[in-house]
DNA sequence: CTATACACTAACTTTTGGTAAGTACATACA
DNA sequence: TGTATGTACTTACCAAAAGTTAGTGTATAG
């Protein structure tokens, strides 16, 4: 008797526009991806501009190297990040947002802008379990 | 939380509004647990109104039940999901978003939304390399 | 002439996520 | 009477991911 969640029915059609309740939906992989701790805080710090490599391991406290490494590499590879690198020595790369890039982080910039401004909301809660 | 004191730039005030850039800050558990995988289906699924266990299982495609539970689990004790159990046999337990947890799911909505409708953009970012 | 900076990668360990099975009781069906 | 199914979980186990440490080659600073 329950109607469908969504009007699309077969596997394809479905996949055409993404489902992130259907299993074998790419975008799950997407949001992986964008969603992960060192994801997001990449995408925010490049909000602010183009950083180097060593500037992102600064600025986000805790993320090791070979972390921000596969962090940028898979959101280069999602085409939310440009990677560019300059064949000199000693190396020097830079990271920035392409404007897909700059459309997603926008809207995972409202997501962390309430989490930062409601924790204490959040922590309240907590403390009333 | 703290009352306020002096306004020096000191670990514990960055901590009272959340600094998700500060390794010990708190928004990082919080941020996790709303974008697990698992976590943001929880949450766009109860966007649609009060769920069963089972019912959230069979509608979010390939979660595991301890998945499923530890995810709710975190939600609830963050304040984001409300669990009511009623205690007949078989287990009738309910969930469903608390205000605040409505906040959050609608930013995670907006994010959600983007990546499903622009999944053929990102496929298309990939082939290209 | 050590030390550091740079942007990584590789080997290894720890933590987390995922799978399969078990729990207690009830209803449906044969 | 016995088997199967549904409910909402938990536990034990294993695979996958994350995190840690060390190494790479060159160049500038002290």
């Amino acid at each position: 008797m329950n109607p469908p969640s969504n009007s699309q029915n077969t596997l394809t059609e479905r996949l055409e526009k993404g489902d992130l309740f259907a299993q074998p939906c790419p975008s799950r992989g997407i949001l992986k991806h964008v969603c992960s701790q060192w994801g997001v805080l990449c995408l925010m710090s490049l909000r602010q501009g183009t950083h180097r490599f060593s500037e992102l391991r600064r600025k986000i406290g805790g993320v090791s190297e070979k972390m921000l490494a596969q962090s940028l590499q898979t959101l280069a590879e999602d085409g939310f990040v440009l990677r560019v690198s300059h064949p000199v020595v000693p190396p020097f790369v830079e990271y920035s947002l392409t404007p897909m890039g700059e459309e997603v982080a926008e809207h995972v910039a409202t997501l962390t802008d309430w989490i930062e401004v409601n924790l204490p909301r959040v922590l309240n809660a907590r403390d009333r379990l």
